[in-house]
DNA sequence: TTTTCATATTGACATATTGTAATTTTTTAA
DNA sequence: TTAAAAAATTACAATATGTCAATATGAAAA
């Protein structure tokens, strides 16, 4: 398991490496978004009204942040029946919500 | 020293943290800033006049993209005579670039 | 004091993102 | 086939962000 702090780099990033890192942070930051992925991440799978009911954002709204993030391949999403399914497919939404909460107080916790 | 891929959070996050959370990653989410952290990182202190040189970017586009990251506390700028000493202040950047590119592949690199 | 180097700030403009309401599509049940 | 539930899509206004050129500030050298 790789440590913290240390870095693994050697030469530099290109320039289409670091353009689509920043790709992937910008879909994550949004507070919006955020939650879906700590909801996602606690729960595994959940259909798109479960998280309009934990979260309590517009409908409209939580499916456009799904099919965003979607369409960048952090998440997928399954349809069973009526209902879509949606998970995290990737690990980076994990390891930087988590990198990020290593800094985080603890009144940044309800 | 703590270990990445592991949860350490229990409650959810509060919605000021998600949002500071969220501020950070937007912050870092642009390719020039990437670039600009990814030098600071590994030379450590650096005048802008040499981040100008290194990256090739518009004076005014880097000073812009020091002032902001300044501004929220993820660097500090020290001033030596007539330059700028920019460096970073806070751990999260870092940790962030390290997560993205734990990720990331061969040729990634240049 | 005047000049020059280094950096910051401003304003104008283009582009991107967000939030909301309304509409559409997909699927199942009646 | 029609109706209802679940989710996606669209259109649009509001806001935010990025870019560039020009100008302003600060410090030191002439």
């Amino acid at each position: 398991m790789k440590t913290t702090n240390t870095c693994i780099r050697e030469g530099r990033l290109t320039v289409e490496a670091l353009e689509r890192a920043a790709q992937t942070l910008k879909m994550l930051a949004h507070p919006q978004r955020l939650r879906i992925i700590e909801i996602l991440e606690r729960e595994q799978e959940v259909p798109v009204h479960a998280l309009i009911k934990e979260t309590g954002f517009p409908q409209a709204v939580v499916s456009q942040h799904l099919n965003q993030m979607r369409r960048v391949g952090l998440l997928t999403g399954e349809r069973r029946g009526k209902e879509m399914w949606y998970s995290i497919s990737d690990p980076r939404p994990l390891s930087i919500l988590n990198c990020i909460c290593t800094h985080c107080s603890e009144g940044d916790f309800e």
